[in-house]
Formats: structure tokens, sequence, C-alpha cells
DNA sequence: ACGATATGAATGAATG
DNA sequence: CATTCATTCATATCGT
């Protein structure tokens, strides 16, 4: 039933400027959106399109969302991460056609998302979104996702340096040995050699 | 049964700052594993070391299963996280009195349990699984998804962003242009005119 | 039938 | 951007 969900008693309000808890003792108060608050990003992600707010979106937005509840530009800025990850994500597992264009485990996947995504893919998380007020969408002026990697560092350290970084190392690479494109069925699970682990990377 | 989400009828959202009776985690069914899907999957995850499988894995994985009942993708994905996950739950309770460097669930010791991941870690049953042939694995050529990195990050952020005009300093300084009457709220959460477009990007 | 436990599902937060 | 981990929620299952 419950889960014992210990929620600080001190609960705080949030406007008050922070949340009051000094001690960081880590981060064991997260983020818990409320249903305006996610009703207002999925409307920002799936009719407005918008995948990678930049920073400065992230700041508007986490100020709008704050009168719906206590947020802070992180948690917007994780909110998109998360969500587009795992779209995607959701997409490889699902996809048996894996592009797989050969050439040192690393494939290209141009474009992948230029139209809208559908709001109801069916098998997983099929997010409800009310669709917030009415806000019109319109249609996409070109790329959304514009590489806002760089800025997330200044959203974990809000110190002082944004140090815009160079952002230009992206390192990815995935050792696809063996090859053996498409094994009928799973060789470690019929006959079994001792070489397990070769086994199992062909997998 | 009832598939029916009913969440928290005595909407007692006291203060908490959250809660509020939407529909976010229901699942219509979830996932019942076979037997024989369950058992080739712990045969994955003891006898192969498998802990975290690839996206291709987990399709090739389900492909599999799919043989002995209904299953997806995020089945076997959920299955092998909530598996490491609470294996390493558990151990961190049988040994929790243990002076070892622990941190978020990753030993610092390296040595014992960075190598294999299980494979006689000695933490589980180890008998519980029927196991298929024995294929007992060795080879250790293996680069097992797992990693076991230390995260000994020291938390430089600790508290939160206290102000988000201050954060802001990555481009210009925009930090809530004057701009118009207009910006008080999102335009494009309002209604506004239609050119979303070009009010995203004042966002 | 309950209550406790096991476990599927989801998601915030990081890390590389 | 992919992956991983911790938590939490929601059920299915099981014991008494």
């Amino acid at each position: 039933m419950e889960p014992q969900n210990l929620q600080n008693p001190a609960s705080n309000d949030q406007e008050t400027g922070k949340n009051s808890s000094f001690l960081c003792r880590q981060s064991s108060t997260r983020w818990t959106p409320t249903t305006d608050q996610i009703r207002i990003l999925k409307d920002l992600y799936y009719n407005n399109g918008l995948r990678s707010p930049s920073a400065e979106q992230i700041q508007r937005i986490s100020a709008r969302l704050r009168q719906y509840g206590k947020i802070e530009g992180k948690n917007v800025f994780y909110w998109f991460q998360n969500h587009k990850a795992r779209e995607r994500q959701k997409k490889r597992f699902t996809c048996d056609n894996i592009p797989m264009q050969y050439r040192n485990g690393v494939w290209k996947n141009e474009e992948i998302y230029n139209k809208f995504p559908n709001v109801n893919s069916g098998s997983f998380p099929s997010s409800s979104v009310p669709s917030a007020p009415g806000l019109m969408n319109v249609g996409s002026s070109g790329n959304f996702g514009n590489g806002s990697f760089a800025v997330d560092r200044s959203f974990r350290d809000c110190s002082i340096a944004p140090n815009p970084n160079t952002c230009g190392s992206m390192s990815q690479n995935f050792t696809w040995i063996g090859v053996d494109p498409c094994s009928v069925t799973y060789p470690f699970l019929e006959k079994k050699n001792c070489y397990v682990n070769a086994e199992l990377q062909t997998l």
C-alpha cells in the first residue's frame, strides 16, 4: 500500500526562494512535478516540438512553471532530456529494424524525428497529454534539436563559471565484434560451447 | 481484476505539494513472465553475466522469449534493470556493516566486485536458478556492460540554483528581457497569435 | 480477506 | 545523446 512515502514534514513553500533544507545530504528530495507542470512540459514537447531547450528557454520555462509548484532549471533540463531519450529508447527496443549501417558500430540515423512524434505510440508509457489551453502547434520551421549539450553544465553547477566548453568530443564507440548479422536463434540459449562470452557478444 | 487506475481515491494531497490524482503510472496489464521466460532470463543473468543488455540484445532476447509468451522489449529491459537493482539492494542490506566504501550502490574496492558482476558472487540464492545446460562462462574477455564506475564526484552543487536569474551567463544577458508585456507569461501557452515558432524563439 | 512481500513499471538524476 | 542508478508507485502473488 503505502511505501512509506516519507515526505519532508516541514514542507516548505515553493515560493519563498528555495528549499529551506540546508545540509545537502543528497537529493533526498527530488522534484515531483505537478500535473500542471507535466501538462505544460508535454505541451511544449509535443505541440511545439521542443526537444532540447536552450539555457534561456529553460530559464523561462522553469520560471513559468514555478507558479505551479517548486521547480528549478535543472528539472526542466532533465525532463526534456529524459523524455527525449526514452522516446528514442523505446523505439530502439521495439523496432526490429536496426539500421545497423555497419562500419565500426556507428550507424547514422540521420533524420530521426523530423516530423512530430505521435503522442501515443501504443506500447510504452503512452502519455496522455491533456493538451493545454488552446495553443497552436504549427509546424516546425526546422531543427528543434539544437545542441545544447554544453549548456547542461551550467545547470549542474550553478556556481560561477558557466564554462562554455568546447563541446566537440563525443565519444561513442561500440565495438561490434564478430558481427554475424542475423543469427536466427540465440546460440547461447541452445547449444553451449565453453565460450559463452563470445557468444554473448554476438547476441 | 481492476485495471482501473484507481489511485488515491482519497485525494490526500495534504501539503505534500504533490500527489494529484492523475494517471501516470497505470498499466492496463503488466507483463507476467512465464516460467520459461524467467528461466532464460536468469540464465542470461547468472550464467552469462548479462546485466545491462544493449538495445539490440534486448530486441533479440525479447524476440526469443516471445515464443514462450507475450513479451515486449521493455519487459526485458525492465527485468534486467530491476533484477540488478534489487540484487544490489539486497546485498547492501546483507552486509551493510561491512566498512567498505560504498556509494550509490557501487563498491569502491574494485578488485572483487568489479570483475564479474555475478557468477559466484554468492550474494544470491545461487541455487534458485534452474539453469540450462552447464555452461559456465569463463572467458572473462567480456566487458559485460557492467562498468561499476566509482562515483565519487564531489557534489559541488548541493544547494541548487538559488536564483534562476544569476545562472544564465552562458550567452548574452537575457534573463527576463523586458521585451513586452506578453513576456510576462508564455505567449504560446496562453494563446496569442499564430507564430508559435517565433514565440518559441523568444521563449 | 487481509497484509506482507515480490516484482513490473516509471521516472528523476546523473555520468560518460 | 546513450546508459545507468536510485526511488517510488502499482500490482501480482503468497502466506496465514
